[in-house]
DNA sequence: GCGCATCCCATTGACGCCCATATGGTCCCA
DNA sequence: TGGGACCATATGGGCGTCAATGGGATGCGC
């Protein structure tokens, strides 16, 4: 039943770190997340966050195609080339690295945006902007209906 | 048989809290529904609420179409990361947070409108033009048939 | 030795839980 | 039929707890 809802902006210290919000850290507690698997999302400027189950299913999908077709290179490519494993300190903090905050923009806040499975950093106005897109094109689609 | 019906106009207090009409919470109740999901409406600057139900009927229709989709990665940026679970508190209130009042523009004051199976919350001015825009769109369109 | 990351502790502001009060409506009885 | 007791809802506010944030200190690698 519990799942990363909501989203929530968080400002970086000065030492470039940002906590998580509390109720997605319950959620990575209640499924015994230690280590958090990160990458960069497949189609918008932002880090996808989730547990090493998230990497793994990954690899099943890869596995399930011809391992040198294109495809699976390619997604190979991302999933390993373009993720890492990160840690919370002790108050549930992470690190902003530049590997986030190229891929990104961020720069002085984080907007947390719950995805169910995982969930993802984005600079807060890049969400915005991204969310009023994806609800102008649904509007449309349910006036033509 | 009940459902969520009418509208009525609560104030915010200080701590920025509202009760939910009496008439709301007693549709809750019979429905056993605790923890409340309430998302960004899709159409209208409001905030729709209703129960665990109302997100899982989403999650349905995302993971019938391929969950690679744009379309469903789009449809989770928008019930997943514009959506949130709250409580109401003993006295059957509800905070309204930043998430709400950005979306709707709501101040010092929360109007609840009945929608059948959910409820939603809007900004008095806001609703009152609403409604009239499509009071004047069935006159309209009863005149011309 | 210097820079950077981790560990630890302090502060503060928000939220949840609890109890008190007001206000308006209904019902009963004189 | 009018007054008053009673009740439910809406509203106000105290207080404890916890999350978000800031900053010092320590340890490790370059």
């Amino acid at each position: 039943m519990s799942r990363f809802l909501s989203n929530a902006t968080n400002r970086i210290d000065a030492k470039g770190r940002v906590s998580v919000p509390s109720a997605f850290r319950s959620v990575l507690a209640q499924r015994n997340v230690q280590e958090l698997y990160c990458f960069q999302d497949f189609v918008f400027p932002a880090i996808s966050v989730g547990g090493p189950d998230l990497l793994e299913r990954f690899e099943r999908q890869i596995a399930a195609e011809d391992p040198f077709s294109p495809d699976a290179n390619e997604m190979s490519l991302l999933i390993h080339g373009g993720g890492i494993f990160m840690r919370l300190d002790a108050e549930g903090r992470l690190m902003v690295t530049d590997f986030i905050r190229g891929f990104t923009g961020i720069s002085d806040e984080v907007t947390f945006v719950g995805r169910a499975d995982h969930f993802q950093l984005w600079q807060p106005q890049a969400f915005m902007a991204a969310q009023a897109q994806a609800r102008g094109e649904r509007k449309l689609a349910g006036k033509r209906s």
